[in-house]
DNA sequence: CAGCTATTTTGCTGATTAGCAAAATAACGA
DNA sequence: TCGTTATTTTGCTAATCAGCAAAATAGCTG
């Protein structure tokens, strides 16, 4: 599993994770969106998913991605223990 | 301004980071806690330096550095975002 | 100023990354 | 099976990054 932070250091993932805030987008979809080649968006998709940031289905030919809302949050613990104090 | 992420992205970063919840420590207190060379620290906190989420000062000969918790705290509130449906 | 301590900057190497075009894979419908 | 659409994988290049040793800088003390 690969480290949550570094996926979301990406602006570009970053990007993608706030266009799946809206709602679940196939790869096409979030092309349309996004002003890179489909090859390196599909990098980043693995990227988000080996970190469990995305899910991914497939319907027929497309892939639908979603995010992973609770992956999100368990980065956000462990940010918010960066600012307090107490034992972890 | 670095990019905040990218500085988080880092596993050392964000180890230097927990350290200094604690109190603030200076550089040379920082590498006895943390088995890297020292240019290769001073690196790292030029880079969260530059992310704001440390600040340094001089008294004398050594370097003293704080975790500037307002800057986690904007992060931390970016990636909330991530997680709620509604206008930003 | 000389010597000492704390820290950074420089210069290098090897590893990782982001981007793309081209080729491959997967699913569908005629 | 052939062609079309959706998407990924492969293979490449240029750029960035992490680590270190050696050299440079900053401040102190005698």
């Amino acid at each position: 599993m690969r480290d949550v932070f570094t996926a979301l250091s990406s602006p570009v993932r970053r990007e993608i994770l706030a266009l799946l805030r809206e709602r679940a987008l196939t790869a096409g979809e979030i092309a349309d969106r996004i002003p890179l080649a489909k090859p390196t968006l599909s990098g980043h998709f693995n990227v988000l998913k080996q970190a469990g940031l995305v899910s991914a289905d497939r319907q027929g030919s497309t892939i639908t991605y979603r995010i992973n809302t609770s992956v999100v949050e368990d980065a956000l613990a462990a940010l918010l223990r960066l600012t307090r104090r107490e034992t972890e």
